[in-house]
Formats: C-alpha cells, sequence, structure tokens
DNA sequence: TGAATATATTTGTCATGACAACTAATTTTA
DNA sequence: TAAAATTAGTTGTCATGACAAATATATTCA
C-alpha cells in the first residue's frame, strides 16, 4: 500500500543515513583521525581540486547552505588542514585549498575510506548498483 | 561508473535524506504546523500507542539516542503536544502520551504527510519498492 | 554615473544528533 | 542483605544543518 510504502521510505533513508555516518565518523575515531564524515567530504573535493575552490563550489557540490559550508571550512582552517584566500579580482569570493598536512592526511584516511566503501555494498551486485542509483535519484527529483 | 559506485552510495544517501526531511519540514510550515520532521515521527508513533510510550521504547524505535529523544519531547511537552508521567512501580522511566491537542494535530497533519509519501514514490513501481527496500536493509545491515 | 540588484560570505539562533558524564532507581550477585 | 552492576533519564558540549539577517563587493540598468 502506498501508506505504507511512504512510511518505509523516509524512515530506511533517515536510519541507514545515520548509520553510514557514524560507521565513518567511528572508523576515523578509530584510526585517529580528528575528522568528521562531512568534513571528509569537503576534504576530499579539495583534493581533486588542486588548485582550490570557491566556496560557492562546495556549496553547490554539497547541495548544503552557505553556512555550513563557511563553517565546516572554519574547523578545516583551524585545524591546520585547509586555507582561506580571498580571491585578487573578486574580493568576495574566498579560495580554500588543503595544506601539505591536509594532503597528506587525505593520502593517509585514502585505504580506510576505500575499505569502508566496499563494505557498504557488499552483499549487493552491479546491477543492484544500477538499480539503486536509479530509484534513488528518482526520489531526489520527486522531492525537489 | 566506478567512481560514482563508491563515491556515490553516502552521498546518495545523504542528500537525499536531507532534501526529503527539508521538504516535510518545508510542507509542515507551509500549513502552520510547528513542528519538525523529528518531531512527527515522535508524534505519530505516540498517535499509535495511545496507552503512552516510554522514552527508552522510543529510544528503540527511533534508532536514536537517549538525550536525543529526551530533548525532543522536551520540546513535544513544551509546545502542549504530549505530556510525561513517571511510572508509578518503575521510577526511572517516564511514560508519554499525546495531549488532547497533540492527538487532534496528528489527525489534522495526517492527509498531508499522506501526500508527502506518494510523492516521495513517484515514478517507482512495487517491485522497485521491494527491491529498494532489499538494498537498504543490505547496506544498513553492512554497518551494523 | 548612481541607484537598485545580485552575489559571496559571515554571524546569530535554534533543533538534531553523537558522545561523555552524571543522577537516581532497580536488579544482580557474592 | 550490602555492594556491584545495570537501567532510565538528564545535562553539557560540540558539529551539522536550516533559516534569517547582516556585510561587503560586484553587476545591472535607468
Amino acid at each position: 500500500m502506498d501508506l505504507e510504502r511512504g512510511k518505509g521510505l523516509g524512515y530506511l533513508l533517515e536510519r541507514t543515513t545515520r548509520l553510514v555516518k557514524l560507521s565513518y565518523s567511528q572508523a576515523f575515531k578509530g584510526a585517529g583521525f580528528d575528522i568528521t564524515p562531512e568534513q571528509w567530504v569537503i576534504m576530499e573535493s579539495l583534493y581533486e581540486n588542486p588548485d582550490g575552490q570557491y566556496q560557492n563550489e562546495l556549496v553547490e557540490f554539497s547541495f548544503k547552505d552557505a553556512p555550513t559550508i563557511s563553517r565546516i571550512i572554519d574547523l578545516l582552517c583551524k585545524k591546520g588542514f585547509a586555507s582561506r584566500e580571498t580571491d585578487k579580482t573578486d574580493k568576495r569570493s574566498r579560495n580554500v585549498k588543503l595544506t601539505d598536512i591536509g594532503r597528506e592526511t587525505v593520502e593517509k584516511m585514502q585505504p580506510l575510506v576505500a575499505e569502508l566503501r566496499i563494505r557498504g555494498w557488499q552483499g549487493l551486485s552491479d546491477e543492484d548498483f544500477e538499480e539503486f542509483v536509479r530509484m534513488i535519484d528518482q526520489v531526489f527529483e520527486n522531492y525537489k
């Protein structure tokens, strides 16, 4: 029934997302990294963009709002993993980059993250993955 | 693609869950209900349990921790939607119930919630639903 | 050009959620 | 039965995330 289906959707999404984040968070902590999953996502994006990214690019990429991103970057800078620099031509923009320590930390964390990602898909096939992406994207579109 | 597969799971789950919650939140606000999705979930559970529930039951049901549930109930009580009563036989336990206003509010919100739930599954079949549940449950187990 | 708009970011406030530490009450067990 | 362990709940702290409002800079258009 539609009602039952609907009920399960939010419940399943919410509890699973929470558990995934918790697993990442505990794995990071257990391995001695003082980094949250949210901070990791930003660091990974910065790692793939060695020239740096503007905060609004990170906002767009993450689907979070500007204040949230601003504060995550505050913490990354405070911990010495990232640096912020006002853009020369547009003084409103701030370009964010990983520091050397930030890059090293990403590299040290990569194997752990790879393990966690593999773990998430255990017992599921490539076809499952395709299907899962199709369906969750549809849900995403349905609420957009 | 392979990059999406590793990266995509947490990303897809996280952004979709966030969007679903946001949609509910905005729909509630737009309809004049000062209730968050998290509060709604608790209210709905209390509605289905007219004799009330102990907080530890709500903790188990929601997969959230005790402090989080404690504070959500604080707010429901403050808004007059729920009441808390210390159990006669076990003075550690507190039984939570909806007030009359709380029950009325749930009933007023039900049609809106039903709409939102149907919306989430648009473009997806019954078979899709089965598959989705199987896969997301597998992911849940993988991280447990 | 100058005024209105738009854009990039920050700060404030509140709810949620995780974790640690605490109180109080109950149950185990030695 | 007294001490130890467990259980139920609360409070404190921090990060995240949504929203509103502010600042500062850049762009548009009248």
